[in-house]
DNA sequence: TAATCATTCCAATGATTGTTGGATTGTTAA
DNA sequence: TTAACAATCCAACAATCATTGGAATGATTA
């Protein structure tokens, strides 16, 4: 039998291959898009604004530490991740990260400047109000996004497409818009073009995988 | 106000600077250490097999991650986990490696060659025949350990007392021991220790981390 | 006060990782 | 079949990280 030194050097060195997955900026983004569904390489690229050679660099960490799989579909490949564990892990660091580090809470805030952000403490009271028809929950991600999953009673308007469907909303009830969650920007373009255009709007810092967490404190 | 992408490449980055904490095999192995309680750099170094200034220095990072916090007793500095959240980070990462990884889980079948490992989704059972006396609970990690925190029902005995000891414990129950966790090896021998003397012991890979994390499945 | 101990800081090393350009594989469309 | 496309592999570079030795700090004990 081997010394016990270097068994638990393996078990601790094969645990940390996950770690590693998590320590980059590039490669955390990529799991974030990943949560709103599967995507081809080229799509992951381009909205995590970095080229497709780096992406697929990325990927390969990512499928090597076994926790997205492929599938190819005509020219294209598609991601996914292998399981729900690896969104919530996502979601466990983040929010961890969140509660630590004073760096992000001050650039978070400035992505809230307005008071305009629900706090996550009433999703029961959110979804209450949105079963009555009192407020409307708006998703502004992709329609392709919406349709792999999304909210409770939530309605889809991608952000490009907000502008010119303004007339689908009313104006006499609060409007609760959300994206992939408290890093992307999208919801917070939205909020701001319908506030400008006398539309009471406000800001879910939550997206889906946030939402469905399994572990609810 | 900054580019969209600037302010996201922010965001990410210092997500990623806890990401980066879980990065490393020694570090995961010292929070797997801290997780059984508040412990001396030295105390860390000689536990995690390594020099007390790499053990610093690998300190320093979960320092400034805000993980951990210090405090000066006397001529020694102790170090702790600020919160729960920071072990139950460690028990989901690590049990995401060992669902995903193959090699992780040969690994660790090889510590456990004998059928003598209990599964852990028998928590409830295991805890009921412990509270009627029908098994005995036991801690082998060192007694300190056990005073901060062990499972209910749980009796100490340091492994390294054992074997002098073993007067105190029934030969016609079945014992249950554990020790940090599934990586730390204290379980194990003494386990075999109590077989080769005549007693029916099992091996709990659980440790008080693993029992303790909020998300249940 | 000096001496000792526990720990950290600083600087230097080799090893690892992120990133890019060029060539390559496998797939669809003409 | 060839051309175009999506994605990967390979090689190379700079940036970052783990690790070690030597000096420095801060607290305790003699």
């Amino acid at each position: 039998m081997k010394s016990a030194r270097k068994i638990k050097d393996l078990l601790y060195e094969q645990v940390a291959r996950i770690g590693k997955v998590f320590s980059s900026p590039k490669r955390l983004e990529l799991i974030e898009l990943l949560c709103q569904g599967e995507k081809t390489v080229e799509t992951l690229a381009k909205e995590a604004s970095i080229s497709v050679k780096l992406t697929s660099a990325h990927l390969r960490e990512l499928r090597m530490a076994q926790l997205v799989e492929t599938e190819r579909q005509g020219k294209n490949i598609y991601y996914r991740l292998v399981n729900k564990s690896v969104a919530d892990l996502w979601v466990q660091i983040h929010t961890l990260a969140e509660e630590r580090l004073i760096e992000l809470q001050m650039s978070l805030q400035k992505i809230a400047t307005q008071p305009n952000d629900l706090v996550h403490s009433d999703r029961d009271s959110l979804m209450k109000a949105a079963r009555k028809g009192e407020v409307v929950v708006l998703d502004v991600r992709p329609s392709e996004e919406y349709l792999n999953a999304h909210l409770p009673f939530a309605r889809s308007i991608p952000l490009e497409e907000l502008r010119q469907r303004l007339g689908e909303l009313p104006k006499d009830r609060a409007i609760v818009a959300y994206c992939r969650g408290p890093y992307c920007l999208l919801a917070v373009d939205a909020v701001a073009l319908l506030q400008q255009e006398g539309y009471s709007a406000v800001h879910l810092r939550e997206g889906v995988a946030e939402w469905a967490v399994t572990d609810k404190r």
